[in-house]
DNA sequence: CTCTGGATTAGCT
DNA sequence: GCTAATCCAGAGC
């Protein structure tokens, strides 16, 4: 399979503002995907497409890290929305979140997947899958598919953990951004053409998304909350919980 | 204080 | 398909 995708085009990104995180969770969870993680690390980008997200509602959600209320553990979900939530588990690996909501929601959505689009190299240095003799050969496919296709994986290859937790993303280090698009009024063309087919701005045109019950959830009657890009390879391997 | 199991992954059968 | 690896938050006593 060729991923010709994967071939970087300089693309100018918009950062998402403070008020993106302020929506729903649930439809955050639903426009992260196809939305892009992006990291500044040393001199260059980390940038990596947002293709599986999933909703953790805060207090009334008997999965989330933030059920039984505040603590010392999950103070950052229950900042306002924009910043990560970067928490430790199984004793070796971390997940990323980002907060959404009002200050003191406790809401989350947890990035669980990401197709790779810049900064290969680094990435797979982070996942100590770069064989040391072949640096600059072009990395197989299995390789960029395993780079970022689960949330602790993409924590490790984008360098992230304790030190990041409570970053704002609306800063510089690690931020969310969609593909700048030219404004309505800005397009060249009239579309005069009599087919009267209005060609919305919409970063998820070409996407199928669906969503399904979240993974590695085991109490509580489980919920539709995982969102994800249909036939993506970069989609995490894990199993809905289906009961 | 001790105990349990987890928003996972890699490696093996 | 199964499970070890390895920490620690939260629950229970």
């Amino acid at each position: 399979m060729q991923l010709k995708r994967l071939m970087h085009k300089r693309m100018p990104y918009k950062k998402l503002p403070r008020n993106f995180y302020l929506q729903p969770t649930l439809h955050i969870a639903q426009q992260l995907i196809g939305k892009y993680l992006i990291r500044r690390f040393g001199d260059q980008r980390l940038i990596g497409r947002i293709v599986e997200t999933e909703a953790y509602l805060g207090r009334r959600d008997p999965a989330s890290h933030a059920y039984r209320g505040i603590s010392k553990r999950n103070a950052v979900m229950f900042r306002t929305g924009g910043h990560a939530y970067v928490y430790f588990t199984y004793g070796m690996h971390f997940c990323i979140n980002v907060v959404t909501e009002e200050e003191g929601t406790g809401h989350a959505v947890l990035l669980r997947a990401l197709e790779p689009i810049n900064g290969f190299e680094l990435m797979m240095k982070h996942r100590h899958l770069t064989p040391p003799d072949q640096g600059n050969r072009r990395p197989a496919d299995s390789d960029l598919i395993n780079l970022c296709n689960g949330p602790a994986k993409l924590c490790q290859a984008f360098g992230i953990d304790r030190a990041q937790n409570g970053t704002d993303l609306c800063g510089s280090e690690i931020w969310l951004a969609q593909d700048a698009v030219p404004a309505e009024g800005q397009r060249k063309s009239r579309d005069s053409s009599g087919k009267g087919r209005r060609r919305k701005a919409n970063p998820q045109e070409n996407l199928r998304i669906r969503r399904s019950t979240r993974i590695g959830i085991t109490s509580g009657r489980e919920h539709r909350w995982r969102f994800y890009v249909k036939g993506s390879p970069f989609v995490s391997r894990g199993k809905p919980v289906e009961r």
